[in-house]
DNA sequence: CCTGGGCGTTAAGGTTTTATCAAGATCACG
DNA sequence: CGTGATCTTGATAAAACCTTAACGCCCAGG
């Protein structure tokens, strides 16, 4: 399911969109200030955020600079009509795209789709087999080579997903906790520590020698065979 | 140079973007209809296109699909004010934004922008090939000739990484020892042999005699094959 | 022939980073 | 409100890394 982050102060707004976003099936939370909506941007982690210009604490197009300072979620902007340098600079600041109020429900639900879908050019090779297991993104499965699933919790499961989609390549640390445990986690390497372990103990056919989860002292981990 | 497709049959909004577009160092082309269109597009390989939904021999969405079957070059759209129906079905079809004319046209060159933005995220070509070992500035990888890959510390990728960017080219004592190790330590040329001589050891056929990593006497290093 | 500077090599020490374990806190669910 | 699973946090041992210093080589110049 589609999350939707929506930041706008308009109870009108917040609503007509809650309403429709809902009906079709999308998930939706809302914040209505910029600094409550950068801290649900790095909570929740939605897909697609829709984002009013104007809002009470913060310029629009800080809000949207500190989305993209981790994030490239695509980020929709709301205004009102004829501020074209607002446009403009919300635009160069990295949103995705621009929607002027009033605007047509039909219009904002057809740009979020092509955001969407434009945010996700991974319809790759969503299973990956090594020699002993066989990671299914898809599905969300492990499953060992001999037949029996392994089971993972969330944030392992987030953990493994991160590293599997750039197989071959270092992930570093930063990025790692960035992903999955969000901005603020950043410094806190010893999650990475635990959870990798956890990981391995499920899933290598020695732990204590790492073959597919491997460790780049100094830099991050590395998923490959 | 980023290249343009310009699609449209009105000539006023051609002559305008073509002025525009070349004077900020786009290089621009175009087609009147949209068989041109797609044929152009086909051909010139554009980085961006612009097209107009008003064309004389066929449907705007028609074209968008002809480009989407084969292409994910982002599309920008223009249309006159109103169409709300055009503009959503145009973004169901794979355009990646909208321009309502008369447009602004600093709004245009935002979207622009913004939709070749999002279409390159990868500048660089961060593989380099030897007789002996490849680098992969991406992955942080070193994979010797006939498999096996050699890791590095963060030290000495830092270090190789400077050099092979330089690739060819002689990089100072000096420079090196900003970049890696921070404008402190510029007289410390000690760190520089000790790393040197270790990613010999590791990348060197023969680390004696060096063929990749090359000193120049009095001066720095230089990565070349 | 001697001397000194630049470079290559090596290895020990100290520091930082990582692996592993375990217990407390928190969350989800019934 | 209780229970089990999951997540956080801290401690400790092991491993990897960086720094530093010492020594030898080569070559140019005195």
């Amino acid at each position: 399911m589609t999350r939707v982050l929506v930041v706008d102060d308009e109870p009108s707004i917040v609503r007509a969109l809650r309403i429709n976003l809902t009906a079709r099936n999308y998930e939706v939370s809302v914040a209505i200030d910029g600094a409550s909506g950068l801290a649900a941007a790095a909570r929740d982690r939605p897909d697609v955020m829709i984002l009013d210009l104007g809002l009470p604490d913060m310029d629009g197009t800080e809000v949207i600079r500190g989305v993209r300072g981790w994030s490239s979620t695509p980020i929709i902007v709301l205004s009102v009509w004829g501020q074209e340098s607002q446009k403009v600079a919300a635009l160069d600041a990295g949103a995705d795209d621009y929607v002027t109020k009033p605007f047509g429900m039909d219009e904002l639900l057809a740009r979020l789709r092509a955001a969407v879908r434009r945010a996700s050019p991974a319809p790759d090779e969503p299973v990956v087999k090594t020699g002993h297991f066989t990671v299914d993104l898809a599905a969300k499965r492990v499953i060992r080579d001999g037949g029996g699933d392994i089971s993972l919790t969330p944030t392992e499961w987030q953990l493994l997903e991160v590293l599997v989609r750039n197989r071959g390549r270092l992930v570093t640390q930063r990025q790692l906790l960035q992903e999955v445990w969000g901005p603020a986690y950043e410094t806190e390497s010893n999650y990475l520590r635990v959870y990798v372990a956890q990981l391995r103990r499920k899933l290598e056919p020695e732990p204590s020698k790492p073959r597919y989860l491997r460790t780049e002292p100094g830099m991050g981990y590395r998923f490959g065979d």
